[in-house]
DNA sequence: CGCCCCCTGATTTTT
DNA sequence: TCAGGGGGCG
C-alpha cells in the first residue's frame, strides 16, 4: 500500500490500471468514450506518479482547455491525494502559459510584467490598431467588423497558419484584399508588445516562441517534468499540440480524449492530434476502455445511437458498454414554446427533489447557446428554484468590474493605455478622440518633464485638453488612479522589488532603446520581489514541501524556482499584514469608491445592484495577496460569479451551456432545445456540416447519470416573428424505441 | 466631436 | 429583444 491509501488495481479496471501504470518516459494515449473514466486514470496516473514513482507535485505539468474541466480535473487529484492545485503545475494551457511568461517571458523580450487582455480588452485594442492604420477601414462597408476581424486573427494563430491562408480557407467570401487584413494582424501584434500587453492567443503562442527560440529554456522545463498530463487532448489546437511536442520531447507524455467529444473545432482543435498521435509519437502506447460507469445502459444506448450517424475513423472507433445498471429510457418533453419548455422542466426539477432522492445540485439544465437559458431562468426565478446560471455574461466582464480592474490595472502598468482610455470616456464631453488627444498630452509631458504620468495627469497643458465641464470629475479621477498608484507602489516595495515602469509611461517608437532595457531589468526586480514576498511561503508550495518529497534544485533555478505558484491562493495569511502592504481587496475598495461610485451612479439605472458586485468582487479579491496575480485571473477566469463560500454550500440546479458541462457529470440531466435550428444551430445547419453539433449532442447525453431528459420547443421566435421547429435531427435519428414521451 | 435618436437585422460555442 | 450602425444636431 501506498502513501495515499489508494488499492490502484481494486479501484481500476484492467485497462485502466495498465494506463496508469505505464512508464512515466513512455508517451501514453488513453483514448475512450464517454464516461469510461478518463479523467480517472488520469487523475490516479498523477496519484500513481507521487507514489510510486517518487515524483513531487511539481514535476507534474497537467493541461486542459477550460476552466472547468481544469477545476474538475484539479479537484479530483486533490481528493485523490491530498495535493492542492496550486502544488502542480496544473490549470488551463492560457493559465500556465501565463505563469511561463512571467518567469521566462523576458528570454524572447517579453516583459514580465505584462497586462492580459480579455477579449473585449483586445477587440477594443485592435479596432485602435486599425483607426490608426487605415483610418477609413470601418467605413468600407464590405469590410469586417472588429469582432470578426479578431476572429479571423485569432482563428489563424491558433491554427498556425498565415491570415491569407486563413482568409483563403475560411473566410473567402470577403472582400477585403488578404493582405490588409495580415497587415493590420502585423501591427496589432507590434504595437501590443510596444503596450506590454499579451492577449489570450499570445499567452499561447508567445509560451510557443519561447520554447521554440531558446532551448535553454525549453530544455529546462522539458527536464523538469517527469511527465506531462493533458485531458480532452481531441480539442487541442495546433499550438497547444506544439506546444506539447516541445515540453514532451522526451516522450513523457500522457494525453487522454475522445475523438467523438471534439467540440472546439470552431476555434481550431484539431481532430487530428489525436487521430495521428501514433505518427508524431511512434512509441506511443494506446489504451482504451470499453466500459461506461457513468450512465445507465438507457442511456448510454441513446448516446451510441445519437453518434451511430457519424463516419469515425475506424481504428478508434469505440463500443461502450455501460458497467451499471438502470431501468428507466431517456424522456422526451414535447413544450409548445419556450417559456412552456421552461415550466415543464422547472416542473420536472420540483419532482426529482420532491422525491428525496436527488438535491437540486444532483440536476444540470443543458443548452446549446446561452439565450436558451433566459425563459428557464424566469421559470426557475418564478417557482423558486434555487440555481447558478454559468453561461452568459461573465461577471469580471460586465462593464462595472471592468471599470475597477481598469483604475487598478492603470495603476499597476502605467503603459496600459487602454485602461486609462476606457476611464476617460467616462467624463462627460469625453469620447474617443478627446481622450486620445488627453492621454497623448499627458505622455508627451511626462516625456518632456522626465516626470510620471500620474504627475503629468495634473499638468496644466494635460488638463487643458480636458473639456471644461470634465475637469472637476477629471481631477477626481486623476486623483483616485493616482491614490492607487500610490498603493501599488507602496505593495511592490514591501515586497523587496520595485515598480516596473514607474516612470517611463510608452515608449513612443522613437529609438530610444535605453530606456526600454532599462524597464527590462526593473521588471526583473519587481517580478523577483514578487514571487519573493513573505506571503508566498505560506502558500501550498511550502505545504506540499514539508509533506512531499524535495528535491534538490539544480543551479540558477533559485531565482526562476521550479514551484508552479508565487501567489498566495488565500489570503488567511496575508489578512494579519497591517495595511502597510496594500491587499488587492485594498484596492479593489479604493478603486470601487470615489469617483467611480459617482460615475456609476449617473451612468446605470441599475447601480444598486452593480455596487453588491462591487462586494462580490471585494470578497473575491481578499483570496488573493498580489496585486498582479489578481488582476491575472480577473482576465483569465471567465466564471459567471466568484461565488461566497457560505453560497457555495448552497445546492442549486446548474444551468449552463454543453460545452461547459463537457468533462462534468450529474446525475439529472435535462438537455433544452433540441430542435432543429436550435441544436444542431440554424447556422451549422445552413453551412451543411452538422457533425460537430452531433458531437457536442453526444457529449450533452453522455453527462446524465440516471436520468436523462430531452426537451424541444415547436415553435421559436427568431428575431420579430414565430417560426415551427421540426425536433432536433439528432433526436429523429434515434430509434423511437429507445426512449420514452411524455406526450 | 460628443451625444442622442431611429432603424435594422440577428442570436453559437471559450480563453 | 436589443445591440450596434447611421444620421443629424448642438
Ligand atoms: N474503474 C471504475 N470503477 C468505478 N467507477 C469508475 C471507474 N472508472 C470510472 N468510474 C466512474 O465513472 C465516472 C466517469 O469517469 P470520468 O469522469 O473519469 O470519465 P471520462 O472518461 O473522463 O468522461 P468524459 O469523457 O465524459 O470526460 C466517474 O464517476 C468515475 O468515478
Amino acid at each position: 500500500m501506498n502513501d495515499f491509501g489508494i488499492d490502484f488495481e481494486g479501484e481500476l479496471n484492467p485497462a485502466q490500471f495498465s494506463a496508469v501504470t505505464a512508464p512515466y518516459n513512455r508517451p501514453a494515449l488513453v483514448l475512450a468514450g464517454a464516461g469510461s473514466g478518463k479523467t480517472r486514470t488520469l487523475t490516479y496516473r498523477v496519484a500513481w506518479f507521487l507514489a510510486e514513482c517518487s515524483f513531487a507535485p511539481r514535476e507534474i505539468l497537467l493541461l486542459t482547455f477550460t476552466n472547468k474541466a481544469a477545476r474538475e480535473m484539479l479537484d479530483r487529484i486533490f481528493s485523490l491525494t491530498g495535493f492542492s492545485p496550486e502544488a502542480f503545475w496544473g490549470g488551463t494551457f492560457h493559465s500556465v502559459g501565463n505563469r511561463f511568461l512571467r518567469r521566462e517571458g523576458r528570454a524572447i523580450g517579453v516583459e514580465p510584467d505584462f497586462t492580459i487582455l480579455d477579449s473585449d480588452d483586445s477587440e477594443a485594442f485592435l479596432k485602435r490598431c486599425v483607426e490608426e492604420e487605415y483610418p477609413n477601414f470601418f467605413s468600407v462597408k464590405d469590410n469586417p467588423r472588429v469582432k470578426l476581424l479578431r476572429d479571423i486573427i485569432s482563428y489563424a494563430r491558433n491554427t498556425c497558419k498565415s491570415v491569407p491562408q486563413t482568409m483563403a480557407e475560411c473566410f473567402s467570401w470577403l472582400e477585403t484584399p488578404a493582405e490588409q487584413i495580415a497587415d493590420i494582424a502585423k501591427f496589432y501584434d507590434f504595437d501590443k508588445r510596444r503596450k506590454n500587453y499579451c492577449d489570450f492567443d499570445d499567452l499561447l503562442e508567445l509560451w510557443k516562441r519561447l520554447l521554440e527560440e531558446d532551448d535553454a529554456v525549453r530544455a529546462r522545463y522539458a527536464g523538469r517534468f517527469g511527465n506531462i498530463l493533458v485531458d480532452e487532448y481531441q480539442d487541442t489546437n495546433s499550438l497547444q499540440c506544439r506546444i506539447l511536442d516541445l515540453l514532451a520531447d522526451r516522450g513523457d507524455l500522457t494525453a487522454v480524449g475522445d475523438d467523438a467529444q471534439c467540440i472546439y473545432s470552431w476555434r481550431g482543435a484539431q481532430i487530428d492530434n489525436i487521430l495521428h498521435f501514433k505518427d508524431r509519437y511512434p512509441a506511443a502506447a494506446v489504451f482504451k476502455i470499453e466500459r461506461n460507469y457513468r450512465s445507465t445502459p438507457q442511456i448510454l444506448d441513446f448516446a451510441n445511437a445519437v453518434l451511430s450517424g457519424m463516419s469515425t475513423d475506424d481504428e478508434y472507433k469505440k463500443s461502450l458498454v455501460a458497467a451499471r445498471g438502470g431501468t428507466s429510457k431517456p424522456l422526451v418533453i414535447r413544450a409548445m414554446d419556450a417559456s412552456s419548455q421552461g415550466r415543464q422542466v422547472a416542473d420536472c426539477v420540483l419532482d426529482a427533489v420532491s422525491s428525496g432522492k436527488y438535491r437540486y445540485s444532483d440536476i444540470a439544465i443543458l443548452y446549446r447557446s446561452h439565450f436558451q437559458a433566459m425563459d428557464l431562468q424566469l421559470q426557475m426565478q418564478y417557482k423558486n428554484i434555487p440555481f447558478v446560471m454559468t453561461s452568459g455574461m461573465k461577471f469580471f466582464e460586465q462593464a462595472h468590474i471592468k471599470d475597477v480592474a481598469a483604475m487598478i490595472r492603470f495603476a499597476a502598468n502605467p503603459r496600459d493605455f487602454m485602461s486609462f482610455w476606457r476611464l476617460l470616456k467616462y467624463l462627460p464631453k469625453v469620447g474617443e478622440k478627446t481622450a486620445n488627444k488627453i492621454f497623448s498630452a499627458a505622455l508627451e509631458r511626462s516625456q518632456k518633464r522626465r516626470i510620471s504620468v500620474f504627475e503629468a495627469l495634473s499638468d496644466k497643458p494635460v488638463v487643458a485638453k480636458v473639456p471644461v465641464g470634465a475637469r472637476e470629475s477629471f481631477g477626481e479621477l486623476v486623483s483616485d488612479v493616482s491614490a492607487l498608484r500610490e498603493m501599488f507602489e507602496r505593495s511592490t516595495a514591501s515586497g523587496g522589488g520595485s515598480g516596473a515602469d514607474s516612470e517611463s509611461g510608452e515608449n513612443s517608437g522613437n529609438g530610444e532603446g535605453g530606456e526600454n532595457s532599462a524597464g527590462v531589468f526593473q521588471a526583473d526586480l519587481f517580478y523577483a520581489g514578487r514571487a519573493a514576498s513573505p506571503n508566498a511561503d505560506s502558500t501550498a508550495a511550502s505545504r506540499i514541501s514539508a509533506g512531499g518529497d524535495e528535491k534538490g534544485e539544480g543551479p540558477g533555478s533559485e531565482s526562476d524556482g521550479d514551484s508552479p505558484v508565487r501567489d498566495s491562493e488565500s489570503a488567511s495569511g496575508a489578512d494579519s499584514v497591517v495595511s502597510d502592504n496594500p491587499l488587492p481587496k485594498d484596492f479593489v475598495k479604493a478603486a470601487c469608491s470615489g469617483w467611480y461610485s459617482s460615475v456609476m451612479k449617473t451612468q446605470y439605472a441599475d447601480w444598486q445592484e452593480r455596487v453588491d458586485d462591487f462586494d462580490a468582487l471585494y470578497e473575491y479579491a481578499g483570496r488573493y495577496a498580489d496585486i498582479g496575480d489578481f488582476l491575472d485571473n480577473i482576465a483569465l477566469e471567465t466564471d459567471a460569479r466568484p461565488e461566497s463560500e457560505a453560497d457555495a454550500k448552497v445546492s442549486k440546479v446548474r444551468l449552463m451551456t454543453v460545452h461547459q458541462a463537457k468533462g462534468l457529470e450529474f446525475p439529472i440531466v435535462f438537455i433544452v432545445g433540441a430542435a432543429d435550428g436550435l441544436f444542431p444551430t440554424k447556422r451549422s445547419i445552413e453551412e451543411g456540416d452538422v457533425e460537430e453539433e452531433r458531437r457536442l449532442f453526444y457529449v450533452a447525453a453522455t453527462r446524465a447519470m440516471d436520468y436523462l431528459v430531452i426537451s424541444y420547443p415547436r415553435v421559436g421566435a427568431s428575431g420579430g416573428n414565430f417560426e415551427m421547429r421540426p425536433p432536433s435531427r439528432f433526436l429523429e435519428s434515434v430509434d423511437s424505441s429507445l426512449y420514452d414521451c411524455a406526450f
